[in-house]
DNA sequence: ATATTTGTATTAGTAATAGTAACATTTAAA
DNA sequence: TTTAAATGTTACTATTACTAATACAAATAT
């Protein structure tokens, strides 16, 4: 029972483009501070943009910032923008048995409820406050 | 963004349990319902029973049987019971980075209650109700 | 005793994901 | 205007995770 990290590293890189603000953030910046490649961020960024989360630049120079306010960018909008897939799939369908055939029937309006529930707890959660949380720790940490 | 089908196949099975009442039902009876193979079948049923909702007898004649009154098993408790990873996973920590170092702490609470959430809306979807359902589905579907 | 079925571990196969390479497109700067 | 650096995208490869199959010990009705 394991959904996708695709959503905690895209809050990832929106915390690090709040963070780190001025010019313009390189996939390659990115891909070192998520551990990974600049391929799997580009990808990844393109459905943040896609969303209107995150803008580009093509071009020397260019990369990618924030497209809204940090305040605006909420972690029940990442969390649709990245994902593809319904949360819970089902196995594939056998004919033979009425259960089987119906189920997807009988789960479906459950399943979606409970997807929605998360919204009222991920839609008060933003970049914003997400950074200002880490600022907190990072002193902390250091004093 | 996909979780395993387990959850659904877990319901699968306690339909199963519950629409053929009488006698014991064997791995090899669910393992053609769910459309898997029994040892599939033996290690899911293992989980459930370890949270007391079905139970077993081994040997001859042996099988599976719910252990509760299908009122009384609800969607979370399946959820809970087939579940073993976190709804939402993360990649491997940076250590080189203050936001990879301390995404974990920043979000958590955020994931948990996300999670907890959806107890709301898969508490009250039992296996009596989702059997009752079926039944007027496939009542429907005979008229 | 024997056959059947659960319980579990190990191995193998398959599918999803991540990473790499390649290249067209864009654009700042020499 | 050429060049270099960056995105945007596709195709391919490698890795990981998931699913299925095999094998066998333990349990038990007949």
């Amino acid at each position: 029972m394991r959904a996708s990290s695709n959503f905690t590293k895209a809050i990832h890189i929106c915390l690090f483009l709040n963070m780190k603000e001025g010019d313009l953030k390189s996939s390659t910046q990115l891909a070192e501070s998520v551990d990974t490649n600049p391929v799997v961020v580009r990808r990844l960024v393109a459905l943040l943009r896609n969303a209107g989360i995150v803008g580009s630049v093509a071009g020397v120079k260019g990369g990618f910032y924030l497209a809204k306010d940090p305040g605006d960018i909420n972690l029940w909008m990442i969390y649709q923008a990245v994902k593809e897939e319904e949360l819970f799939t089902r196995p594939k369908v056998n004919d033979n048995c009425n259960i089987s055939c119906n189920l997807e029937l009988l789960v479906h309006d459950t399943f979606d409820a409970a997807e929605l529930s998360m919204k009222a707890e991920l839609e008060p959660v933003n970049i914003a406050s997400l950074s200002t949380d880490l600022t907190e720790i990072l002193a902390e940490t250091t004093t």
